[in-house]
DNA sequence: TAAATGACCAATTTATTATTATGGTCAAAA
DNA sequence: TTTTGACCATAATAATAAATTGGTCATTTA
């Protein structure tokens, strides 16, 4: 092959679905920002959805890659877990492609990107869901089902991070860690 | 006043913000409804959305006594608060008209609907709110920011009531007592 | 001759126009 | 003085026309 087709197709497709989202992204424009004729999409991907679908899997990889970037062996289980939710909701309010997405999803609605979303939230909840198994295992926390106890702390995370933003002044970091720290890990009770 | 017209107007724009809705129930029909004549309600009310509010401020008194024929003085703060919050999360897919709102405000976004959802979460977290100074002030729990608590506290419950049953299987009414007593009381730490 | 292409098409989306419905007013009636 | 419903400007909806788009495939290219 002298030039690598299928890499141009992404990375222009990539581009046009971060500029214009997955809608308003048409197969055309993917073919000519390609430099490549629109048949040939159809020889790497059997629709636009899929290579929707390829560009979501790279995005949900960086994802990881960027929480496992601040997760350390040496830290406490709960330092860990408030650095990899606190990275991961950072990932999808600075990377671009997400933003698009989570702009289209709240304005449009559009099917294809509802289910993006979707496996975001997931591949989130995954992540953590393995942290807090291994704590367990680690004897670092109290026995709990993992699944239910990632999940409340993705969303006590959204909950201190996006929702309480919106009735107000925003919480700092510091202030995040702490409150996660009270709720999750020592409770009210005196 | 022979007749107590505005009641007749109020209930009759009740029943047909339950049936249609805000947007579907025209001034037309809530003055055939009430047997009189569309200028009449414009000496009660200033408009359509001034009718809407008053019908919602009784909305919401009736989810705050709801709340309230739960909450027993003799029960321990979170026992209450348990059953408050499970009572208005409840009440907002038991009442008829709460439920068409919701709805409503999902499927169509109108403003003045989702200024009255707006309205019904604050006066949840407000009475929360409450609960929690008072459990503060008599030493039931660690010192916190109330509010921030019982916001936390309510998006806990829809995270737990609303949310992972669409992930899902529901929690029963006794496994999100547990869980909640477990995250916000007792916390993970061993 | 296998890979690449773009004119082409059915189906959907968008723009345009016509029609109806609605919130609110106010002169007349009760 | 209170109540009313015909009336009106505006907005919502329906109908229609025009343009766009995802996907195909016979033809071209290397």
């Amino acid at each position: 092959m002298a030039v690598d087709r299928k890499r141009f197709i992404i990375e222009a497709a990539t581009k046009s679905f971060t500029l214009f989202g997955y809608k308003a992204t048409t197969m055309d424009q993917v073919a000519k920002l390609a430099s490549v004729g629109k048949g040939t999409i159809y020889t790497f991907f059997k629709n636009k959805e899929e290579l929707f679908e390829d560009i979501m899997i790279t995005l949900i990889q960086e994802m990881k890659q960027a929480a496992e970037s601040v997760v350390q062996e040496t830290n406490s289980f709960q330092e860990n877990v408030h650095l990899a939710l606190f990275e991961m909701l950072q990932f999808r309010t600075k990377h671009q492609l997400a933003v698009k997405l989570f702009q289209e999803e709240k304005e449009m609605g559009t099917p294809a990107v509802s289910e993006a979303v979707r496996k975001m939230e997931n591949a989130i909840v995954g992540y953590i869901t393995n942290q807090v198994s291994a704590a367990i295992d680690r004897n670092e926390i109290k026995q709990c089902d993992p699944e239910i106890a990632a999940f409340i702390m993705m969303k006590l995370y959204v909950t201190l991070v996006v929702d309480w933003e919106r009735r107000g002044n925003a919480l700092s970091k510091e202030e995040i860690a702490q409150l996660f720290e009270l709720y999750v890990f020592e409770g009210l009770a005196i």
